[in-house]
DNA sequence: CATTATAATGACTTAATAGTCATAATTCAA
DNA sequence: TTGAATTATGACTATTAAGTCATTATAATG
C-alpha cells in the first residue's frame, strides 16, 4: 500500500522534475517514465492518461500552497495584514519553487505553442511596449505627477497586467459584448487601481 | 503581386479567424488550408512552416494595436493623460478583437496543454482561491480599512494577478534567485501598488 | 513450496499532423 | 499563339508520441 503510494508519488515528482527541466510542450509519457526509471505500462497503472498526469501534477501543488497560506493567514487579524501576509506567503511559495513556476509562468507568458525563435521575437514585442509605457511613466516622475520612488519599468510591466487581467476576469465572467460604458467603467477602474490602490484616504 | 499579398493576408486571417474558432492548439495547417479554401502546399509558399505562420499572426496584431495606441497618446499631453488614453485604447482595441484575444488570454490561463476536463478544474482551483482573497477584501471594505465601492471579486483576481506578474518580471529580469530582502521589498512593493497606486498624495 | 494474485514490462498499434514534391493549372511575355 | 515561368495542388512520406496488452516478474497466501 505504501508501496503503491510511493511509486504513484515517485511519478508525480518526476514529471514535475522533468516538466522543471524541460517543460510542458516537451513532456512525453516516454520522458515521465525514463525519469521515474520504470516501464511506461506503469505510470498508466497509477494515471488514467496524460491529461490527468498532468492535472494532478498541477493540483498537488497548488494543495500544498494554498494550505500553507491559510496557515499563515490565519493567525493574522484585520484584513490589511492578512493580505499583507498572503502576499509574502505567497510569493515565498513561488519562490522556493521557482523551478517549477518559472516554467509554468514562462510557458503561459511565452505562448506555449511557439518554438524558440519565435518565443524570443514574441518577448522582444512586448518589451518594445513595457519600455514605451515605462518611459511614460518615469516622465510622470520626473515631472512629480507620479511618486518618484517608483521602478518604471516594474510599473509597467504591473500596469499592462492589470490591463490584460481586467479583460480575462470579464471574459471569465461571462462579460463577453461590453458597452462602451462598461469599457469607460473598466478603464476607471483599473486607472485608479493604479494610480491609487484600493486603500481609503 | 497584390494577388501575392491578398493571399498572403488570406492565409493570415483565415489562421486568425481559424484561432479564434478553435484555439491555438487545434489549429493544423490542414484546416487553415481549408478555411483559405487552397491546398495545404499553397501555404507553405507563403509562410515557412507553422511557427513562422503562427508568429505572423500574432505580430501583425500586435502592431496594429500599438500603432493605434501611440496615435491616441500622441495627442495627450501629461503622463496621467498619456496613460489614460492608453489603458483605454488599450481595452478598446481588446474589445473590439475579443474572439481573438478570448483566444489568446484563456488559451494562457487555462493552460493550453490541458484538455477540457482538466482546464475546468485547474480554473476552478483558481476560482477558490480568488475567492478566499475577495472575502477578506470584502472584510476590509465593512470595516472602513478599504474603499467602500470595489468590486472585491475583482480586486482580488487583480492582486493574484500582480503577485504572478511580478514574479515574471523577476524571472525574465534574471532575477532568479531572490534573498529574504528582496522577497521582502517586492512584497512591500507589490503591497503599496495595490493599496495606494502610483500616484503622488 | 506451490499456487494465486498483483504489479511491471516494453514492443507494438494507432492516430495525428507537419512538411514534401511530382504533377497540373494558370499567367505572362514575345 | 505558344512556350516558359510562376503558382497551386493534394496524395504521400516521415515523425512523433499516446495508449494497449500479451507476457513476465514479484509478492502474498496457505
Amino acid at each position: 500500500m505504501t508501496e503503491i503510494q510511493d511509486k504513484y508519488e515517485l511519478i508525480l515528482s518526476s514529471s514535475r522534475k522533468l516538466i522543471e527541466e524541460i517543460g510542458f510542450s516537451a513532456l512525453t509519457m516516454d520522458k515521465v517514465a525514463q525519469k521515474a526509471g520504470i516501464a511506461k505500462g506503469t505510470v498508466y497503472l497509477y494515471f488514467k492518461d496524460k491529461d490527468d498526469l498532468l492535472e494532478k501534477v498541477l493540483s498537488s501543488g497548488f494543495e500544498k500552497m494554498f494550505e500553507r497560506i491559510k496557515t499563515r493567514v490565519g493567525n493574522e487579524s484585520g484584513a490589511f495584514n492578512k493580505l499583507k501576509s498572503l502576499i509574502n506567503e505567497n510569493i515565498k511559495h513561488i519562490y522556493e519553487n521557482r523551478y517549477f513556476f518559472k516554467t509554468i509562468f514562462l510557458d503561459e507568458v511565452n505562448v506555449v505553442f511557439l518554438k524558440k525563435k519565435s518565443k524570443e521575437s514574441y518577448n522582444l514585442r512586448r518589451k518594445r511596449y513595457t519600455d514605451y509605457i515605462a518611459g511614460i511613466i518615469k516622465s510622470g516622475m520626473e515631472s512629480g505627477e507620479f511618486k518618484n520612488d517608483l521602478n518604471y519599468s516594474k510599473s509597467a510591466y504591473m500596469l499592462v497586467s492589470l490591463i490584460k487581467t481586467g479583460a480575462i476576469y470579464n471574459f471569465l465572467n461571462g462579460m463577453f459584448d461590453l458597452t462602451s460604458d462598461m469599457i469607460e467603467k473598466d478603464t476607471e477602474e483599473i486607472l485608479n487601481l493604479f494610480m491609487r490602490g484600493i486603500s481609503v484616504k
